[in-house]
DNA sequence: CAATTTTTTGAACATATATTCAAAAATAAA
DNA sequence: TTTATTTTTGAATATATGTTCAAAAAATTG
């Protein structure tokens, strides 16, 4: 990649950094293209240089956010951990990803509500994935007998939720950081499928 | 209260009822005067003989959901149970409200997105009032010796997000009604706190 | 039924913001 | 330095939707 492309790349790349961070402040109308550009010092007319229309920089933003996650959660499932210590790490990589990023968007709403035709999909097959993910490992979990019987998808939607739901409530400012905090709320969280 | 004046407060009700129904299904921005209108077989019009503007009636919608909430769970907490099967209820009457309203909305985002001043501190204090409950209830729990040591801000956070997560993924299709969805999600999240 | 009051309408208006685009500025190449 | 290419700008445009309002319709009253 010459010295220009990655010039573009990281102007790119830049512009979606914005576009997460007010999106996930704001919500995607409260949010204009004047903000987005204003935070790196442009004009909004310059992203239409790097992005077709602002449902394009949403999109692409927003998928972003699920392949980090997906790629997160595929690199401590892999590793070598008893399931109980494994599902904890999963959800503490959670969250702090969700709070670093501050992204309460996508996970947090009907992506159909934003959405639509091949965006769309893709949004709902990396939402899949990411939720399957989570199922499976507590299926194996219980079929293994570190965790008790439970109903896998409604367990699964506890957990998401009562993680997606800090970025609502987690403040800076608060007694705890945000690694006690993802700790502490994964403990909890854990009790429901230990025996 | 004149034949009229009942008139006038169910037409306003009626108004605010479909704004919640389609807030709750497509958010706040998404949301048209038209659309509101349309659902009632009028136009957009005459809602401003009822309201002063799109904001007030988004308040005030917003304002019934979370008092309806609050007389809710005073109601279950003024009853003789358990501290174990108190919170049960409490559980399962929120999920069974949010769920019949489909209303993922203030109790969803932050508030300061939507509302400023005098609106966001009634607001405010009444999505503080509804929390207060729920912490004081664990606390008095734990103080009883009926649950376990907790730190009731968290469990209580972790506890409201399962629940209001339940909007993003539950189906009417599915294979549950919602009462016993709401009973299983609830014997889940009980685990958090019984020793 | 006629007169009065209330309610609804729909077109006109206001506003916010996404998008376009020709020109200017910045950068790179020759 | 001159020329060519890329990037940014800011004003102009398009559009969507909230809001107003005079007139019409509906409901109520005497």
């Amino acid at each position: 990649m010459s010295l220009r492309e990655k010039k573009v790349a990281k102007r790119k790349k830049d512009l979606l950094m914005s576009a997460i961070a007010i999106i996930g402040e704001k919500g995607y109308h409260s949010t204009t293209m004047e903000e987005i550009a204003s935070k790196l010092l442009m004009t909004k007319g310059s992203i239409y240089y790097y992005f077709k229309d602002k449902q394009d920089l949403v999109y692409q933003s927003q998928k972003i956010l699920l392949e980090q996650s997906n790629e997160n959660i595929e690199e401590v499932l892999s590793e070598d951990l008893p399931y109980d210590e494994k599902l904890k790490k999963v959800m503490v990589v959670h969250i702090e990803y969700l709070i670093t990023e501050q992204s309460g968007f996508v996970m947090g709403t009907n992506p159909e509500q934003f959405f639509s035709g091949k965006q769309l999909e893709t949004i709902l097959m990396l939402r899949d994935r990411y939720g399957n993910y989570i199922k499976q490992l507590i299926a194996e979990g219980v079929k293994e007998g570190v965790f008790t019987e439970v109903d896998e998808k409604i367990v699964r939607n506890i957990i998401l939720g009562a993680m997606n739901w800090v970025v609502t409530w987690y403040s800076p400012n608060g007694p705890m950081d945000k690694t006690t905090l993802a700790k502490s709320i994964s403990n909890y969280l854990l009790k429901i499928v230990l025996k």
